[in-house]
DNA sequence: GGCGGTGTCAAGAAAGCGTCAAGACGAAGA
DNA sequence: TCTTCGTCTTGACGCTTTCTTGACACCGCC
C-alpha cells in the first residue's frame, strides 16, 4: 500500500458533498469511491475495500450506526464520521460504533485534511490484514459471510457462524467460555457452557479435516477455546 | 494488561482541571497520574509509561504541540489533545505532530469517555498492549494465554497457569506462599502449602530445563518463589 | 538423630469435555 | 391451520484430564 493512491470512499446522498469532496481529496493525489446511501456503502466497502471511508449520519435508507456497526463486523477499515448532528449523544454512539473519528459539517478542509492523516498514520502502521482468514484448507470470508474447506463452500447455522467469527476476530488468542457465550447467546447464558461444547462439536465436524483430533479449533481446558492461525 | 485499571496521564496547569478529571476517570475504573507543565509531563511519560495522555496545549513551561513532538521521537502512547484553542491551524498542527484526537474546551464528559475509548480500542488491538514474558527459552505470552519453551508451545493446566501468571506479573520479585495461594485458590486455602508444592513440581517439569536443578522457579526457603528475570 | 520445610510420586476423586440422540421451537410454505 | 424442515436446546453417557490427598525421600539445621 503506497503513501498516495489511497482510496478513499465517500458515503454521502447529498451529490453536492460529493463532489466537493472528490475535488479536494483527488488533488491531494487520493483516488475517490462514491456511495449515496448506506447498503451501497457496504457492498463497496466489501467489493473495493477502500483505506478509509468517509461517511454522512444521515442516509436516506439506513442510520450511519448502523452503517458502522455492520463493517466493524468484519473489518477494522477506518471511518471518519462527517455529520451536521452535534448533539454529544451523536458523537458518543457513532464513537462506541467503532468509528474513529467525528467531525461535525460544516468544517474546515485543513482539519478534515489533518484527521485524515492522522487516521491514515495509526491504520497504516498497525498493519491492515485482509479480513479474510484461512488457515489451512479452510477460508473465512468474514465480508462475505462465507466459509470454505478445500475451496468447497460450507454451510453453517446462524449460531456456527457466530463462534466462528468470534473465534476468527481474535485468531491464536485464548478465549474464555464465558466470554464466547456472552457473545453469541447474549447475558444470562452464563452456565449453558453445554450449549458452547455441543456447537464447537458440530462446527468442528464441519471445518477440521479430522473431527477426532482438531487442529483449528483448539481446546484450552478449563479455561475455553483457541483458533490456531498457522497450519 | 486488564481492561481496567489502565493508567491515564492528565497534563493540565490548571489544578482544578486535573482534579475534575480524576475524579470523572477514577470512577471509570482508571488509574490517573498527573502532570502541570511539560518537562514533568515527559519525565512522568518515560518513567511510568501510561497507557493515554491527556495533554493541554497552553502549558506555563513549553506548547504542548512540542510536547506532542518530542513525545513522537520515541514513543505512540495514545495522545489526546484538550484545548480552548478552536483555530483549525492549531489542530491541524496538534493532529500534525502526531496527537490522536483533539477536543476543545469546554467538552461533555460523554464525549471524552467515548473518544478515549475509541483510541484505547485502537491502541490496545494494535499489538502493543500486552508485552511477552521472556527468560531463557521460556516465553509466556499473557494475551494468548501461550507458554512455549525452545519455540514449542507447551500444555498447562489451569492450575499450573495460574501460578505461572503470578509468578510472571511480580518477576524477580519474592512471592509468599500464602500470596500465591490466595490469587490461586481464594481464601480457605491458607493451610494446602502442599497443594502449592505439588503445583510447583508438576509446573517445574513442564517448563524447567532440568527439573532437578530449577533456573526458572526459585525457592526462597521459609518464605515463597521468585520467578527469576534475566537468563 | 530429630525436626521443619521441601520435592516427588502414585492413585482415587472430581471436574471438564465430546458425542449422540431425542424433543422443543420457529419460520416458511401448503 | 397444519405440515415440514432446519435449527436450537437439553439430557445422558463415556472418556479424558485435572485436582487433591497421602506416603515417602531428601536436605539443612539445631
Amino acid at each position: 500500500m503506497t503513501e498516495d493512491g489511497l482510496r478513499i470512499l465517500v458515503v454521502d446522498d447529498e451529490r453536492a458533498i460529493r463532489r466537493f469532496l472528490r475535488a479536494s481529496l483527488s488533488t491531494h493525489g487520493y483516488t475517490v469511491l462514491e456511495a449515496a446511501n448506506g447498503s451501497e456503502a457496504l457492498a463497496i466497502t466489501a467489493e473495493q475495500r477502500p483505506d478509509i471511508i468517509f461517511l454522512d449520519l444521515g442516509l436516506p435508507d439506513m442510520d450511519g450506526i448502523q452503517v458502522t456497526q455492520q463493517l466493524r463486523e468484519w473489518t477494522d477499515t477506518p471511518i471518519i464520521i462527517l455529520s451536521v448532528r452535534d448533539r454529544e449523544s451523536d458523537k458518543i454512539q457513532a464513537l462506541d460504533a467503532g468509528a474513529d473519528d467525528y467531525l461535525t459539517k460544516p468544517f474546515g478542509m485543513g482539519e478534515l485534511m489533518a484527521r485524515l492523516r492522522g487516521v491514515l498514520r495509526r491504520s497504516l502502521q498497525s498493519g491492515t490484514g485482509e479480513p479474510v482468514f484461512t488457515a489451512g484448507s479452510l477460508t473465512v470470508d468474514l465480508a462475505c459471510r462465507q466459509v470454505t474447506k478445500d475451496g468447497q463452500e460450507i454451510n453453517l447455522t446462524p449460531t456456527e457462524y457466530d463462534i466462528l467469527k468470534i473465534l476468527v476476530q481474535n485468531a491464536g488468542k485464548v478465549l474464555t467460555h464465558q466470554h464466547i457465550i456472552l457473545k453469541v447467546w447474549g447475558g444470562g447464558y452464563a452456565e449453558e457452557a453445554h450449549l458452547l461444547r455441543v456447537n464447537i462439536s458440530n462446527l468442528r465436524r464441519k471445518i477440521e479435516a479430522d473431527p477426532g483430533r482438531p487442529e483449528l479449533i483448539i481446546t484450552e481446558p478449563g479455561v475455553g477455546y483457541r483458533l490456531r492461525i498457522q497450519l
